[in-house]
DNA sequence: TCATTAAAGTTAT
DNA sequence: ATAACTTTAATGA
């Protein structure tokens, strides 16, 4: 969690519920206010010229949505979208900053954190433009796995649908499908009941 | 090689 | 039950 929840609280920031799938801003919005996930899951996505989505990140328990833009005079460039029912803290912006203002070990916190957003970029922009489809799904792979402390093969559950790991790496499903299930054979990955160990 | 389309099976709500 | 996800196969760029 990257600010106490207690002090968002004592200084303004309100409680708001959304239902799985339900919009918590959109591309071409304003960002007027900072966003911290209490419990839920949420996807911060795009649409490309015919329908087909491209999911930029995926946020959890603990997470900010769209941090980077109240630092910057910019409207949104993608949706913010619950995938879960969510419970969100909202601070006004002006009053995130006076906390931003009031707490140097905060803003070091954010300054980790937005570090943290760019590095995840950097690696997914390489992956994009260049790369075989196994080559992307195993630097996404890698990077979800490098947040947890056990680095054995197999020892990591991908938590991600097929789908959504499309859409996080600009594969159709049926291609990461595919590709999966060769890695499979290839012993790269293993397949417990539909689930991705890796 | 990979996307697209279609069709069908499986899981989650 | 219905929607969302997974899988396989055929076809085409």
């Amino acid at each position: 969690m990257i600010i106490k929840e207690n002090l968002l609280h004592s200084v303004g920031a309100t409680v708001k519920q959304y239902k799985s799938s339900e919009i918590i801003f959109r591309e071409g919005d304003p960002a007027t206010y900072y966003y911290q996930i209490v419990t839920g899951e949420v996807k911060l996505n795009n649409y490309s010229d015919e329908g087909k989505e491209i999911i930029q990140t995926l946020l959890e328990d603990g997470q900010s949505i769209g941090e980077s833009l109240l630092f910057m005079d910019k409207l949104y460039p993608i949706n913010a979208i619950a995938i879960t029912n969510c419970k969100v803290l909202r601070l006004p912006k002006s009053n995130f900053f006076d906390l931003l203002k009031q707490y140097p070990d905060i803003c070091l916190d954010m300054n980790r954190l937005l570090s943290q957003r760019l590095y995840f970029k950097l690696i997914m922009a390489q992956n994009l433009s260049t790369q075989n489809p196994t080559a992307k799904l195993r630097v996404l792979m890698d990077y979800l796995k490098s947040s947890q402390e056990e680095q054995a093969p197999y020892s990591f559950m991908i938590p991600l649908t097929r789908q959504q790991m499309a859409s996080l790496t600009g594969l159709c499903v049926e291609t990461a499908i595919r590709t999966i299930k060769t890695m499979e054979r290839n012993k790269i990955v293993q397949i417990k009941d539909r689930k991705i160990l890796y």
